[in-house]
DNA sequence: CTCTGTGCAAACACTTTGCAGCTAA
DNA sequence: TTAGCTGCAAAGTGTTTGCACAGAG
């Protein structure tokens, strides 16, 4: 089910999406795309720093960190929801889950008693000692999806 | 059901709070909390310091940052998921949730069937432009419980 | 009086931008 | 050739730490 494609497979997938966005094909975005797709966690733009400079020396960081915002903007990868900005506080300590604009980054709580009673599963229960949970949607708010309309209009 | 109680009953919760764990009662806490249960969204700590320096001029930024991390600690705030590191990467394009350990920050992918097919309240798809979403539970990890549990044995 | 909390300042970590030279197509 | 890419360097943003003094209990 959750069987890893090969690296071959992989790289003819990064080729096919940078062409068909006119974007090029370097040696630099086929390396980290290699190296990111063997990380089995989540890794930050220096992660994958670290490992591909091991195995190209004289790239950037730089580089590395352009290239990963590219790739996510392709859909090649995707970014970690409200990983993007700093520390947020939530004041409202009631149940509730998150709305988060991915233009923006603006999060919105909203209530729903179905949300608020799902059953955590058996594994994860055993697995890890679980304080709590939360749906989070992610999409585009009201106030960016109204800055997008301008924009149309003018 | 969500109706606000009284600046004054939080403040005194948070008198309570910080007298139990033998916190002190500073003006400059009390200052904060104020401030920040005026909040409707999700403030960083540099939001907190605008509002609370136009109240109390003298206060640093410092001192406005490390009583939040105490208000977390003590439950008083919580901190949104997943907001207090830096941009993560996420190659696993698949249907899937997270699990964020509150410990040490990471995240692991787990699967659920139940959970894939939530359907989204209607407000909320009539009012954004929803894209995904995804179940998030929080807790400690198996890693860190046993960290803990050398800890205590020690 | 004592010990925690505050303010300051500096260090750190991560992100973002501008630009000149390089390279894939 | 040429549009897009890379590497460098510097600045921006947010987080964290050490220390001396101030103030709550």
């Amino acid at each position: 089910m959750n069987k890893k494609v090969s690296p071959v497979k992989y790289d003819n997938i990064l080729k096919q999406t940078l062409k068909s966005h006119n974007f090029k094909i370097t040696p630099q975005r086929i390396a980290i795309y290699n190296e990111l797709m063997k990380f089995k966690e989540h890794p930050t733009a220096a992660a994958v720093f670290k490992k591909v400079h091991k195995a190209f020396p004289n790239i950037s960081y730089d580089t590395v960190h352009r290239t990963l915002l590219k790739f996510a903007e392709l859909k090649l990868v995707s970014v970690v929801e409200g990983s993007s900005q700093g520390r947020k506080f939530d004041t409202n300590l009631g149940k509730h889950h998150h709305f988060i604009c991915v233009k923006c980054n603006r999060i919105v709580d909203f209530y729903s008693k179905e949300f608020d009673n799902l059953k955590m599963p058996e594994d994860m229960k055993s697995k890890f000692k679980i304080s709590g949970y939360r749906v989070v949607i992610e999409g585009v708010c009201n106030k960016c999806i109204k800055k997008v309309d301008k924009k149309i209009n003018i």
